[in-house]
RNA sequence: GCCGCUGUAGCUCAGGGGUAGAGCAAUUCACUCGUAAUGAAUAGGUCGUCGGUUCAAUUCCGACCAGCGGCUCCA
């Protein structure tokens, strides 16, 4: 195991640099202009030293080490003298270079550097080294401004014409928490000055988007610091579109033969220690909860708290974890009774709520959280059954996906990493799975990316990825092979040979959490919930006090429909209340003056048609309600 | 958890060593109105929390809490 490590590394290493070689025309205009921000840093702040700046999505960055602090006060400043860089149009030279030349240059500080200095440039001098020895070497000159680098770039630095420096922020030296912690220097270029107007105002667009502001603004959720960080609490309008959503999902799942069952929040330790989430995920749980007379009898020994805690690691005194995974109970549940190969597949459900100690720094808005509920499902089966049942999960995932209109999403099959020692199970059952999830997400037919290293401890998996509006990816729905635990709790069907066999598992969410699921998307439909999801569907908007019986009358109607509906029997103007309406995102406003008490009708307007003009009371029931039975988008 | 930034009314924000202001929202009253803002009045804050410096702190300093961006992590 150890000897593969520098072979891996060797191998990313490689990829990385045909990648670069591969960069788009923005990207090389980005890259090219991470070295004009380099220049303009090394000349205001000579001792920075620089690691790597590459393009990324949306930009470009770099990071340096530095003794000042830059904060966005300083930002004014390296844009003057990018200014100036730029200004002085200085060709983008490659010098291809010997290794002991470019080890003489990188010793005297002259690499990543407008100038040599007295101390070296050291992670120029780091990279170096890691540079495959049949690599060729080469070195990028504009100007005074020599950087360690493949390329490519543009031809001059005149052609960084439209940039900005975005945003700094703390980056560990080549993503390693063990190694230095540098400045990351965000920043942006364009062609022109237009599209990177266009661009800063996406993101000021995007921002509006943004479920932690539209959840607040809409009453969908909060958080409340003395019930705890990542924490949510769902407010009534939040509650209703979870509702629905699980709902939907209950529908489906009885179309597809689950079963819904119902397990409680907390299970012993003992059962986590037999599924390997206790101790190996201890970080990432909420700590054990000890029963009060354990408790008692430690106190009155005068044991400490490192006593405590290893008394509960070693199992000598019993506890309880709050659940981090539902998969346990589920299990157990299976277990519980005799199976034959003829009941196979079980499908058990549950909106199962979980607790995670995720890190402080990680929390933020629904996506991530502290206690969240999985649309969960563990599903048992025989090998032969196994490929069916996972291109099933796979068909539920796209068909959830596809009622909400989310289109946009990347499929991920996580791989393990075979150099890392935090999987459980037996290689060969791994293979198995692995193999397994590739043929089916191959039969499915959409395009996908292998990740080694991103499997679960217990099995490889099949990603849902989202984007939210900032740019930042987020696992949803997965379908996940498990040959792990059953066999760390010994389950067992009798097969038609009359003898004792192993089942498989499937751990499958299609929403993932429902937190992170509404999270994405609140900023997937801009808060306008399609009307089946809508948390107030109709309001009825009377001319004036005189309409309000009619209203009344309305709501009552509607009500009985099974229609969410409100009225708004202010004293406003009905431009007043249209204003508040569209603002509160209701799909149908129905206003209701002389007109329409006399037609029996109403004047109805739609928040994304327009105005639908005067249609009879009837009509308009029928017309939500169908929209509502459809779930239409 | 780490680095940085931020915290003033429900929301968006101004202000600043001598204990606070606007707009919107809220409440009340008047208006009874036809498709994105009718007018007036009222109320609303221990300036995140706790310490320190000071005659005096919301303002300066520190710690903590929380939020934001990024990193690391994400069974």
């Amino acid at each position: 195991m150890l000897q593969l490590a520098p072979l891996m590394a060797d191998e990313k290493e490689r990829k990385t640099l045909e990648e670069r070689h591969q960069m788009s025309d923005l990207e090389r205009l980005r890259h090219s202009c991470a070295h004009v921000l380099a220049t303009a840093v090394s000349r205001i702040w000579p001792d920075a030293q620089f690691a790597a700046g590459p393009p990324v999505e949306g930009g470009f960055y770099y990071d340096v080490d530095l003794e000042h602090r830059i904060t966005p006060d300083d930002f004014e400043k390296i844009e003057a003298e990018m200014k100036k860089v730029v200004k002085e149009n200085a060709p983008f030279e490659r010098i291809t270079v010997s290794r002991d030349e470019a080890m003489a240059l990188a010793k005297s500080g002259r690499l990543a550097s407008v100038a040599e200095r007295d101390v070296e440039s050291v992670f120029k001098v780091d990279l170096l080294n890691d540079i495959p020895e049949d690599e060729e070497i080469s070195i990028f000159k504009n100007g005074d401004f020599w950087d360690l680098c493949a390329g490519p770039h543009v031809g001059r630095t005149g052609n960084c014409k439209a940039y900005k420096v975005m945003s700094v922020a703390s980056a560990f030296y080549q993503g390693d928490k063990n190694n230095k912690s540098l400045q990351r220097i965000y920043g942006t270029c364009f062609k022109n000055k237009t599209m990177l107007e266009e661009h800063l105002e996406r993101l000021e667009e995007a921002k509006k988007r943004d479920h932690r502001k539209l959840g607040r603004e809409m009453g969908l959720f909060t958080f409340d610091d003395s019930v705890g960080q990542g924490l949510p609490l769902w407010k009534p309008k939040g509650g209703i579109i979870r509702r629905e959503l699980q709902d939907f999902i209950s529908a489906e799942l009885d179309k597809q033969g689950y079963y819904q069952v119902f397990t409680p929040h907390i299970g012993k330790l003992d059962l986590y220690r037999t599924s390997g989430h206790f101790p190996y995920y201890e970080d990432s749980q909420f700590p054990p909860i000890v029963e009060r007379e354990a408790l008692k009898k430690l106190s009155d020994e005068g044991a400490t708290c490192s006593d405590l805690m290893n008394h509960v690691s070693a199992g000598t005194i019993d506890g309880f974890l709050l659940k981090p995974m539902n998969c346990p109970h589920h299990i157990k549940i299976f277990d519980s009774e005799h199976r034959s190969y003829r009941d196979l597949p079980v499908r058990l459900a549950e909106f199962g709520t979980v607790y995670r100690w995720e890190q402080s720094g990680e929390l933020g808005g629904l996506t991530r959280v502290r206690s969240f509920t999985q649309d969960d499902a563990h599903l048992f089966c025989t090998d032969e059954q196994l490929g069916e049942e996972i291109q099933q999960c796979l068909g539920l995932v796209k068909t959830v996906l596809g009622t909400l209109g989310m289109q946009d999403y990347g499929v991920r099959l996580s791989l393990r990493d075979p150099d890392s020692d935090k999987y459980v199970g037996d290689p060969a059952s791994w293979d198995k799975a692995e193999a397994a999830l590739r043929e089916a997400i191959q039969t499915l037919g959409v395009e996908y990316t292998e990740e080694p290293g991103e499997a679960a401890f217990y099995g490889p998996k099949i990603d849902f990825v989202v984007k939210d509006v900032i740019g930042r990816d987020w696992q949803l729905g997965t379908v996940q092979v498990d040959y792990n635990n059953p066999e760390r709790f010994d389950l067992s069907y009798i097969g038609s040979d009359n003898k004792p066999h192993r089942p498989v598992m499937i751990h499958r969410a299609p929403f993932g959490s429902l937190e992170r699921f509404v999270g994405l998307l609140i900023e997937h439909f801009e808060g306008k919930f399609p009307t089946w999801l809508a948390p107030e569907q109709v309001r009825v908007l009377p001319i004036s006090e005189k309409f309000s019986e009619a209203a009344q009358a309305l709501v009552s109607e509607l009500t009985e429909a099974g229609v969410r509906v409100k009225v708004d029997d202010t004293g406003d103007k009905i431009g007043a209340k249209i204003r508040l309406a569209r603002m509160d995102r209701v799909p149908y406003l129905a206003v209701i003056g002389a007109r329409e008490v006399e037609e029996n009708s109403v004047s109805v307007r739609h928040r994304d048609q327009g105005d639908l003009g005067s249609i009879s009371t009837n009509d308009f029931v029928s017309r939500i309600k169908e929209d509502i039975s459809n779930r239409s988008l």
